[in-house]
DNA sequence: GCTTGCGTTCGAGCGCGCTCAAACTCCTAG
DNA sequence: CTAGGAGTTTGAGCGCGCTCGAACGCAAGC
């Protein structure tokens, strides 16, 4: 998955994030830098974890709108990055690129079309939570798996379930 | 991510998958096919929730072997499916082709290699635990904009925290 | 005997999401 | 004055993981 990639990337960063899902965490996901001076593409390519050769990539496809500096340097404002924030997010959890452009073209298009705008999210936490179950499984199955490799997996119900059937063949 | 290809043609099939994440559960996705019958590439594809033509392309990139029977047709045992069970399971959970065909390889060449299959799967195991924290994430922030857009999220804190900041832009 | 169906092999092709190279501009520091 | 560094545009290229088409084989059913 080339979503894989963007993943592998934003997953070194992540390391450290740990604790209660709080809503000041979810304001961090959301609030980057509130009313702040803008920023340069390098400065955002850090932020999120990406290159500046993605972000203008995202600018090609019609994903946000860059304004120039007096160099003709791309110029990030508060409310692009919030949305780059929120693209990189949908696309960390598997939303197609083809899927973001049409939703900021229904953004682009007005009040109206928030009710299309909601279906997309309402169906894509549907997906998260579809994939939340399939990688806890592919959890279940990989920690079974060092298990039975006689591992210590680090995990609450370490030494389970040994029953030695050749783990591999 | 192609991932997500597989990933998706996997999800449709789990919808009515629920409950506790029991032993159970772990048998189903370890013990397919316990000394049952060969079965055909269809059959396998069905099981798997992939087509024929990736099963055959599993097998030409030397991620399993697969015996023929008398009309030359492929003819997959219950280690087989069992294997391709685990490495579907791998592949779901964002394990690269590259890496399977490392692992079974390691698994080729005998028990000496215990040491560093047990090291992949550890590693891999980190992998999916921070996907897990990334999916987390890219949920909640759904959920935000959900909530901000005043859907119904149909999740225990519904209607917590709108102060109405424009949901976009 | 001929069609239908399910399988085979082989090589080529494709969609996705970047990723990069080349040639260029502009500013700043030494 | 020159060199370095950060940015620009454009178009092309790439790696991954499939996915498909074409030509063929074999067996069962009408």
């Amino acid at each position: 998955m080339a979503t894989d990639d963007l993943m592998s990337r934003a997953l070194s960063a992540l390391d450290e994030v740990d604790g209660p899902m709080s809503v000041e965490v979810i304001h961090r996901l959301v609030d980057v830098g509130d009313a702040t001076e803008p920023m340069t593409i390098t400065e955002v390519a850090d932020l999120l974890g990406m290159s500046p050769h993605t972000l203008r990539y995202y600018e090609r496809v019609g994903l946000v709108e860059v304004g120039r500096d007096a160099f003709g340097h791309r110029s990030y404002d508060a409310d692009t990055v919030r949305r780059l924030v929120f693209l990189t997010r949908m696309r960390l959890s598997g939303m197609a690129m083809r899927d973001l452009q049409h939703y900021v073209q229904l953004v682009d298009e007005g009040e109206e079309t928030v009710p299309e705008r909601l279906d997309m999210l309402l169906e894509h936490r549907d997906t998260i939570r579809r994939q939340l179950k399939e990688l806890t499984l592919s959890l279940a199955a990989t920690e079974y798996k060092i298990a039975t490799y006689g591992g210590r997996t680090g995990s609450p119900q370490d030494r389970a379930g040994q029953h030695e059937q050749e783990p591999d063949r």
